[in-house]
DNA sequence: ATTATCTATAGATCTATAGATAATGC
DNA sequence: ATTATCTATAGATCTATAGATAATGC
C-alpha cells in the first residue's frame, strides 16, 4: 500500500520508522547522536541514515541544532507533565512516596526510550546558550527531585550532601540502558526508586510500607 | 627566572600550568575536551590555549585521538593501582569495607581532579575501537565493584539488580565536580561511599561500626 | 500552486604533513 | 647535531544556501 505523496520522489525506498518525513529524520538522529554524539555526527551521515540527500535535513530543520532541540525536549516533556500532574493533584502522599513514583516513572521513561537520549545530557558540547530552554525545564525537573529529596532527608536526619544523589542516581539509568525489546524497565525502574530512598537514609521497614500502599501499577508500561 | 632551552622560541610566553611542553598540551586540550567535547574541540583551539602554533602539537602527539587516549589513562591509573593494592594485601575486610574504601577512594580522585575527566567517560564518540586499551582497563574497576557488590548483596538479601549501582552512584560524582579549589572532597567522596552501601541494604547501624572500624584518614588527600 | 525532494556549490572549517628556522648541546 | 618551534598548505571534510525538478492538489 505504498501511499503516492506530494513532492519529488526520493531515489531511496523508506526504510525509518516514523509517518512523516519529519520523523524519519529525527529518528535517524537520535540513532546517530546518542551512538557517535553531536558534533561527530554529520548531517550527511544523517541523511544517509533516512535515504534522502543532505541538503534535504534543511526542508525540516533550520540549523542542526534544532535537530538536537526537538530531541531534547521531546525526553523532558513526559516526565515534566507527569510531574505537574503530581503537583496539581494536592498530593496527599508523603514526600518519600511522591519521590518514589517521579523516580519511577522518570526512570522508566529513560530506559523504554527507542535510542538512549537521555545519554546526551552528559555531553558537554550541549551546555550550550542555543540550548536555554532546554536546560530550563530539566532544572526545573532536578529542582523538584531536590525538594523532595530535602523534605524526605528532614526526616531521617542523614546528611544533606545526599539531597543530589537520587536525581544522579535516576539519571545513571542512562548508563543501563540497552536496545529494546527491554525485559522489565518498569521493575528496574522501581528497584532504583528504591534505592532514591534508601540513599536518603529510609529504612527497609518504612520502604516496605510505602509499597504496600503504591497504587495499582496497571497501565503504567 | 627564565630558564631558556633548546628549540625555536614561542610567538608567546608560557601561560598553562605544566613543566614540560607536553604537560602544557595535556592541560589545555583536557580543559577543552571537557568544556566543549572531544569532537568539537579542534586542534586549533587547544594549540591557542596553549600559546603555540596548531602544527607544533604534532611534534608531541601523532594524532588528537592519542592526546585523548594519554589524558583517558590518567584518570584510570591511580583507583587501578589502589584497587591492586587492596587485592595484594590479602585484604582481612569485610566486602561492604573493601567496597567503601575503594568508593572513597574513586570519587575523591574524581572530585579533586585539575578538570572534570571523568566526564569524558560518558562521551559516547568516546566508545571507539581506537580506545580499546582504555575500556579494558575501565572495565576491570567496574568488575571489581561489581565482585564486592554482589558480596554484599548475598549478606543484605537485597535484589541482585543493585549490583551495578556503587559503581554508577560513584561514577555520577562526575555530575558534582566543580572547579577547584573544593571545599571537602574527600567527606563527599564518603558520603558517597555510604550510599553505595545503602543502596545494596546495608543499614545505619552496620554503617556506623563500619566507620569506626576503618584506618586512619590523614594523608588521604 | 504547492510541496518534497534533488543537484550543485560556496565558504568555512579541520587534521595532518612537509619542510624552514632559531634556539641549545657537544 | 638535535630539538622545539614556526610557516605554508594539501586534501578532506562539513553546514547551509540557491535554485531546479517531479510529484500531487485544486
Amino acid at each position: 500500500m505504498e501511499t503516492t505523496r506530494a513532492g519529488r520522489p526520493r531515489l531511496t525506498e523508506r526504510r525509518r520508522p516514523g509517518t512523516t518525513a519529519r520523523d524519519e529524520i529525527l529518528d535517524a538522529a537520535a540513532e546517530l547522536f546518542t551512538s557517535r554524539g553531536y558534533a561527530s555526527t554529520s548531517t550527511r551521515a544523517i541523511a544517509e541514515a533516512v535515504g534522502i540527500r543532505q541538503a534535504s535535513l534543511y526542508h525540516y530543520f533550520k540549523t542542526k541544532d534544532e535537530l538536537l532541540s526537538a530531541l531534547l525536549h521531546q525526553t523532558v516533556t513526559p516526565t515534566l507533565t507527569f510531574l505537574s500532574g503530581l503537583e496539581q493533584s494536592g498530593d496527599p502522599r508523603s514526600a518519600a512516596a511522591t519521590l518514589h513514583a517521579l523516580a519511577a516513572f522518570d526512570g522508566a521513561q529513560l530506559l523504554t526510550s527507542q535510542w538512549n537520549l537521555g545519554a546526551l545530557y552528559l555531553l558537554p558540547e550541549l551546555r550550550e546558550a542555543r540550548l536555554a530552554t532546554f536546560w530550563t525545564e530539566r532544572e526545573r525537573l532536578r529542582q523538584a527531585y531536590l525538594d523532595l529529596s530535602r523534605a524526605v532527608l528532614a526526616a531521617t536526619g542523614i546528611t544533606d550532601d545526599a539531597a543530589d544523589l537520587p536525581f544522579r542516581l535516576v539519571e545513571s539509568l542512562v548508563n543501563m540502558w540497552i536496545p529494546p525489546p527491554h525485559p522489565d524497565p518498569a521493575a528496574l525502574a522501581r528497584h532504583v526508586a528504591d534505592a532514591c530512598l534508601r540513599v536518603l537514609g529510609v529504612t527497609e521497614d518504612q520502604l516496605a510500607a510505602l509499597s504496600a500502599s503504591e497504587p495499582a501499577r496497571a497501565g503504567h508500561l
